[in-house]
DNA sequence: CGCCGGGGGTTCGGA
DNA sequence: ACCCCCGGCG
């Protein structure tokens, strides 16, 4: 038990502390992963359990893989047999198995949200509903909500409709419900509700699991929705050996319905909980956690808890403020810049966090022309490019020819003359008959068509019976490989000869040859199509690992930023109306959500926090005024770097005026606003051999001088600094001789 | 069937 | 500013 050693006393009651219900308060950087690991590791080793009678739930596949990782480490191999995964993944496994019992095929395949969304329009359209008043995306999410819920659609009409919209929602609800089961398909929701569903019915299957699971654990439990906490209630309730792991503090997903009423209920369902609160921060310096505190009590709705640190004090936070949101990302990439000199920083040492995605463009296009490689997560993932949709809709079909979604998607594509009037025609009388689309297509005979369509219709039947019978026959590189050839979208995209065309058919190799690793994996026992399916559909972004150790600049929203962790963190665009969002401004609930979302940022940074803001800003197309965000002057004065910090409360007053106009050429810049301070002179006349003088480097002689525009770039010998390559447009230099 | 242009909308987004 | 969807036309 030596691990044991490397625990503060808080972390260790929570470790030991193995038996009975046990809640964990784990604030932000307080080493909440080496809880969980240590404490499964304890189970592991005592001979409590064994790892097939655990159950650890996370949020994301990488939060799973990475905890799987660390207790291997102290485990051993053995820890691979604990059921750890998503919630998702772990009870589509349970589904799978018990699929029969529900009426449906251990094929079913998973709608993801476009394919609910389509589903959706659909029926909005053989309803004769305009999609423009009533959005598919909208009725979506009240249906999502419901069942989060577990209200079905019948409990939906009879109590929830209340204008036209639940109306239509109500509606909508039934038919989608149908749908969904007539093409054997689950979507996201489904996967949580349906195994309640089962237990529900069959009480033995629910015995079966209850028992099965002598331990389980649960993460992010601050984000967790009703149909989660009730899943996870039932399971424990034999053993009630249930721990959860969770911050309030960094709930940041209610408007999907994650609710922290589930940390209270949890507390009413087991009086005897012990609570542990992990409160020691070892990420960041003890600026930047006090900062966040200040921050965070501004909230009126939190737990009892004192985040503090024993590390060094560090820097204060660093205010960036600019006129637009180009000077913005200017400064910033400057910023970063400096920063990796001063620091010795990497670009991995860096992210720059933002509120919307579409804030991402201008940081872009600067860190593009300082040659400083980055990287944008939560972007379009490789699987929700079109090509590779399209692929594993033909994929889909082989497994599960009823699939209507992926029927729809590729019946006419790549183009064979099955054009929409048809194809409407063949999805109104499946949704008469109430069957799938499948079906309609097989007894296509009877419903006379023009024989070319007929002719086409016959091809494509065929085409998906061969893909099904072989992705029995060959393994599923194999099989993926025939698909991707015979469905003729090889050929299609190999046609297309513009970049984009060039790289849609790379992208399809690149499915091939994950293909290919997945069939030769000897782990994945049974090497078929299925198997691989079975898994896809829940596995997303954030899982290609290829550039995650490369050395470049992490770009997110805040929310994606959650669990990470920067030596060096910029968030930007902190202004009202843009953080916190114009929508957040409503209820005291929203403004306090978004504040938990400040704080994961701030707390995020492990040595440096820099917050920029821009004065003003074009939102969608529209020049906007903004003030600084509120949430800067909820920072103790004291934490953030700035000469005016002089009255309490007054901070942003100050921060506005600062924005007036008080520089002037060649002094000093009055703002702390960083590397302005410099005037450089003209460069277009620059050459080499010109003695120069730099702000931060000091005296230099230029040694080469390349590129062009923008592009120019000078290489410079600083008598101090040494030598460095420096871009022109953004290098403030002065000639000196 | 496929391309083009107009109009509406626009947070955050796991699985 | 940009994206998506739809309708009209070649």
């Amino acid at each position: 038990m030596d691990f044991l050693n490397e625990l503060n006393e808080a972390q260790r009651e929570a470790v030991l502390s193995v038996n009975g219900p046990n809640m964990i308060i784990a604030g932000a950087g307080s080493g909440k992963t080496r809880v969980i690991t240590y404490r499964l590791a304890f189970i592991i080793q005592q001979g409590l359990a064994d790892p097939f009678e655990l159950l650890a739930l996370t949020f994301t596949n990488k939060a799973a893989r990475e905890m799987r990782e660390r207790i291997s480490k102290i485990a051993g191999l053995e820890a691979k047999n604990i059921w750890m995964g998503t919630f998702h993944s772990v009870f589509s496994r349970i589904l799978r198995q018990e699929a029969e019992k529900l009426g449906y095929t251990r094929e079913f395949t998973i709608y993801d949200t476009d394919d609910a969304l389509s589903s959706i329009k659909e029926i909005l359209r053989g309803q004769n509903i305009d999609d423009k008043s009533f959005k598919p995306k909208n009725i979506l999410n009240l249906i999502s909500n419901a069942k989060n819920y577990l209200i079905d659609a019948e409990e939906f009409e009879s109590k929830y409709v209340v204008d036209t919209k639940t109306e239509i929602a109500a509606r909508v609800y039934k038919i989608y419900t149908e749908k969904c089961f007539k093409a054997n398909a689950m979507d996201f929701d489904d996967l949580l509700i349906k195994p309640i569903e089962l237990f529900t019915q069959y009480p033995d299957i629910l015995h079966k699991y209850q028992h099965r699971f002598k331990y389980i654990m649960v993460d992010e439990y601050q984000d967790t929705n009703y149909a989660q906490y009730l899943i996870t209630r039932k399971l424990a309730a034999v053993h009630e050996n249930i721990c959860v792991v969770g911050d309030d503090a960094q709930s940041i997903y209610s408007f999907r319905g994650a609710t922290i009423q589930n940390i209270l209920n949890f507390k009413s369902d087991y009086p005897d909980v012990k609570v542990h609160k992990l409160e020691q921060n070892y990420r960041s310096t003890s600026n930047i956690v006090h900062a966040a505190n200040s921050v965070i009590a501004h909230n009126e709705h939190q737990l009892e808890k004192r985040v503090f640190t024993d590390n060094e004090t560090g820097d204060k936070i660093q205010l960036i403020i600019t006129e637009n949101e180009n000077e913005e990302a200017r400064k910033v990439v400057d910023s970063i810049r400096e920063q990796k000199q001063v620091h010795s920083f990497l670009n991995r040492d860096f992210a720059i966090l933002y509120r919307t995605n579409m804030q991402s463009r201008t940081f872009e296009d600067q860190l593009r022309k300082a040659g400083i490689a980055y990287r944008i997560y939560g972007g379009l993932s490789f699987y929700r490019r079109k090509e590779i949709k399209d692929m594993l809709a033909y994929m889909r079909l082989a497994i599960n020819p009823k699939d209507d979604e992926a029927l729809k998607r590729v019946i006419n594509y790549p183009v064979r003359g099955i054009g929409n009037t048809t194809v409407n025609h063949m999805i109104a009388k499946a949704g008469d008959l109430k069957i799938s689309f499948w079906e309609v297509l097989e007894q296509f005979q009877k419903m006379g068509f023009s024989t070319q369509a007929q002719k086409a219709i016959a091809g494509f039947v065929d085409a998906i019976k061969a893909f099904g019978t072989e992705a029995i026959r060959e393994d599923a590189h194999d099989a993926a490989s025939f698909i991707a050839k015979n469905s003729g979208m090889l050929k299609e995209l190999h046609s297309d000869e513009s970049a984009e065309g060039v790289s849609r058919w790379q992208n399809v190799q690149e499915l091939l040859n994950a293909l290919r690793e997945f069939t030769e994996n000897p782990e994945n026992k049974e090497p078929y199509l299925h198997s691989f399916m079975s898994e896809i559909a829940l596995f997303t972004d954030q899982d290609d690992t290829d550039k995650a150790d490369s050395d470049v600049v992490s770009m997110m929203t805040l929310h994606s930023a959650k669990g990470l962790e920067y030596n060096s963190v910029y968030i930007v665009g902190v202004e009202e109306g843009l953080f916190p969002g114009a929508m957040s401004m409503n209820t005291r609930e929203d403004m306090e959500e978004e504040r938990r979302l400040f704080y994961v940022g701030i707390t995020r940074a492990m040595k440096q926090l820099t917050l920029s803001y821009a004065r003003t800003r074009n939102k969608f197309g529209q020049f906007s005024v903004n003030e600084p965000s509120r949430f800067i002057r909820e920072i103790k004065a004291e934490f953030i770097s700035s000469p005016h910090t002089n009255a309490e409360g007054s901070l942003l007053r100050e921060i506005q005026k600062m924005n007036m106009p008080m520089r002037r050429p060649g002094t000093r810049d009055a703002t702390p606003a960083q590397t302005e301070a410099f005037i450089g002179d003209d460069l277009s006349n620059l050459a080499t051999g010109n003695r120069v003088e730099h702000g931060k480097f000091g005296l230099g002689k230029v040694l080469m001088l390349e590129g062009e525009g923008d592009e120019r770039k000078a290489t410079i010998a600083f008598d101090a600094k040494g030598e460095k390559l420096l871009v022109l447009k953004y290098a403030k230099l002065k000639i000196m001789e």
